[in-house]
DNA sequence: ATGCCTTTGTGAATACGCGCACAAAGTGAC
DNA sequence: GTCACTTTGTGCGCGTATTCACAAAGGCAT
């Protein structure tokens, strides 16, 4: 961290740290769900609990964006939707463009949640000549060529890629050097980026995989039969393999 | 303490931090890759570029599995998948089922990343009839009804819920009684379970608002022309939104 | 106004994660 | 065998995150 956001953590809407940020699009949720139902305020610890966070952690979450709560009483519902919305950028619109529109880009393509929060799709580019042209979620899907040209036209700031694994890097590198400077990656790879672009990866296979291995430790863990035969085995013993299938 | 000792520890006693298993599928996939390639060993300082990360973490990470680098050379790239594949849980076959056929739940059922790491889907159910009997990705949407029959009949241990929020608790207490242990969560909502259940989220618009938190610093934070007039109003300021709008 | 009750905001303690830097361990040349 | 070189495995210090626990603050009844 930098002395700049250093000096500037004391005060509120500054140098908030980023596990709170990753949770006041949580807490947001849970407040507009309250606002549907009618109510007018909520405790720490009621909001704790529809967000699934310990009460303290929250009040210390919002602590850091200022004292928005009344003592006795708990939080005003829509001020602090307004709160948080203002601090995460959700006040002003941003415009996002989908590459790569296989089955994962058509749903996120059609995800409401995008629209809801204030993210407007400006456009869904793919390389397959089979999908440009075709119209999905009231969209034309273009030509990749046509990249730089919307990016600059209609102002993306966040690229969302949704390619294979082998064409995401270089899409990347075409994003940013028309100006995007986030990027959500849906692709199984590691983008390197240039300082100051921000990348969010989202990885469908790697949040199974740590299920499995929760899911194995229940059942025994991973020293079971087979580790007592390979588990130890010094590294040039080759075969493990056909151990730990005997 | 002796090495050997240390990784006695280690191996039984379960202490791999939930960090370090977050990052081991990333690195077993930087190791496919490169086995794919033909390569035979690798140093840590290039597996961790290749992963993108720091590459005293990764030895710190490969460390809780046990001792299995060579110094001097590096570790043996095919040993070391079998051994994070094993810690993973992924020498084993896992049996899933995909709850909601929506434009999401389509896209997992096609998703490649299930398959080729060991996770074996064995039902697509949806509760919408228009939905239920099409073909998707090979296999037959089917009712909701069937949940119970097929998560036992299969031995399914983990579901993915792509349902809309509203079903989503209903479904998780449903596969939960059925005897499910492990849920993925891809409905915006916060599920409750009971203890001895793992609950994994992914929620796309959530990445989204943390990038446009970002991404609003950059262009000089929340702290703008608003908040000069509204950020700083006391609790029970009713015109916060003229206030910004004005 | 006073006192009781509720709930916030935060100091303090603890736990966790990260990365530097280096000793230990292994390789290969001669 | 010995020496130079490479790379692992990890001790250590530092910063961040989480949780507890409580004083301060506000509301409300009387």
């Amino acid at each position: 961290m930098t002395p700049r956001q250093n000096r500037q953590r004391d005060r509120a809407g500054r140098g908030i740290p980023e596990a709170t940020v990753a949770r006041l699009p949580v807490y947001l949720r849970a407040l507009t769900g309250l606002q549907e139902r009618g109510v007018a305020t909520v405790s720490s610890e009621e909001l704790a609990a529809a967000a699934g966070v310990n009460s303290a952690k929250l009040r210390k979450d919002l602590s850091h964006l200022g004292s928005y709560g009344t003592r006795g009483v708990g939080y005003e519902v829509e001020y602090l939707v307004y709160q948080i919305s203002r601090e995460l950028g959700l006040t002003q619109d941003w415009v996002v463009a989908i590459i790569g529109v296989g089955n994962l880009g058509r749903a996120l393509a059609g995800y409401g949640g995008f629209a809801s929060r204030g993210f407007r799709v400006a456009g869904l580019l793919d390389a397959d000549e089979s999908i440009v042209g075709q119209e999905i979620a009231g969209m034309t899907v273009q030509h990749i060529d046509r990249l730089e040209d919307i990016i600059a036209g209609h102002g993306v700031s966040i690229a969302v890629i949704a390619t294979p694994a082998g064409a995401a890097q270089g899409v990347c590198d075409r994003v940013v050097a028309a100006g995007v400077t986030s990027v959500l990656n849906f692709a199984p790879v590691v983008l390197s980026v240039p300082d100051g672009v921000d990348v969010r990866k989202v990885d469908l296979s790697i949040e199974l995989q740590i299920l499995a291995f929760h899911e194995q430790r229940k059942a025994g863990g991973p020293d079971g039969l087979a580790s007592l035969a390979a588990g130890d085995a010094p590294p040039g013993a080759k075969q493990y393999v056909e151990t730990v299938e005997a």
